[in-house]
DNA sequence: TTGAAATCAATGTAACAACATATTTTGTTG
DNA sequence: CAACAAAATATGTTGTTACATTGATTTCAA
């Protein structure tokens, strides 16, 4: 549907405000997909984001600064958001001995279980995505680059 | 900066992957920019959003119902953001004299000399996405549309 | 016409986000 | 080495979001 209908505003000022906020709606509905998804696996789309960084380093820990650097939603508190991890189980946190300001953060092997099993519905998750062609895609991931500057 | 250096990620399962990564962190980017500019106005994004939606609406008045189905989060609670406005004085409220279940909603006054002042700037709000061509603007809001869904 | 269902908005609540500040540890410089 | 600055993380606070529930009004059907 286009994005006229969809919050029923029959025109725009120009092309890019319609871009402007077609891009917001859109990533809102895109977000709100995953979202739903990920409540049966009792993930915030967050803490999911968090997971798949810890298991790209693993088997070496992360810092929260790491973390942080790696996030999509770069102030959100990654302190808490492991916190959360932690007490679900899925993450192992010591403090640095090298550098005892500093803690290592690891996925356990319960986490690493956990992104198996959600591994198998991605495919089905990405798949409005998949209505643009495999150049369409690139296209897209060119403008969005271009758009946040060069 | 490409996606994969804004995140330090090397590389990406497959390019669908990655415009989901791109779209999620870039339209946090644009949000961020937009909450940022509007804090000089002490108006949230949603506020503004809403804000918009009345003097799209004017002189006729809006529901709440009307507001939600507009609105680029639907999920979030218009009720309580025409709340934020009436307390300072950008609309006005009363119930609806033909069903008292509704309330119609007016931008105010001072509502649309707010906007009008906000209008100045929004020029500038929108250069990022002048990066792009017209036809390409375009181009990818019909993107952004079929990903969405037919 | 009256009672159930539907509609519209408001509210309660738990979790989360944004931002500022505090705490602990390390680095630096006179 | 002492004192101060910087770095890394944690915490406090205030406001917001998501979702469920409630309350009021209208609609509709028996």
């Amino acid at each position: 549907m286009k994005i006229e209908d969809e919050i029923k505003q029959p025109k725009f000022q120009s092309e890019y405000h319609k871009l402007g906020v077609n891009l917001a709606f859109t990533a809102n509905w895109f977000d709100r997909q995953i979202t739903q998804k990920l409540k049966e696996f009792k993930l915030t789309s967050q803490q999911f984001n968090v997971l798949r960084i810890l298991r790209g380093q693993y088997p070496n820990p992360a810092t929260i600064n790491l973390i942080t650097e790696r996030m999509l939603d770069k102030m959100s508190n990654a302190s808490r958001l492991v916190d959360k991890l932690l007490t679900k189980g899925l993450v192992d946190r010591k403090t640095c001995p090298e550098d005892r300001r500093q803690v290592d953060i690891i996925i356990t092997e319960k986490g690493q279980e956990l992104l198996k099993k959600i591994d198998e519905h991605t495919k089905d998750w990405e798949a409005p995505l998949m209505t643009l062609s495999k150049q369409e895609a690139t296209l897209m991931n060119d403008f969005l680059d271009r758009m946040r500057g060069n």
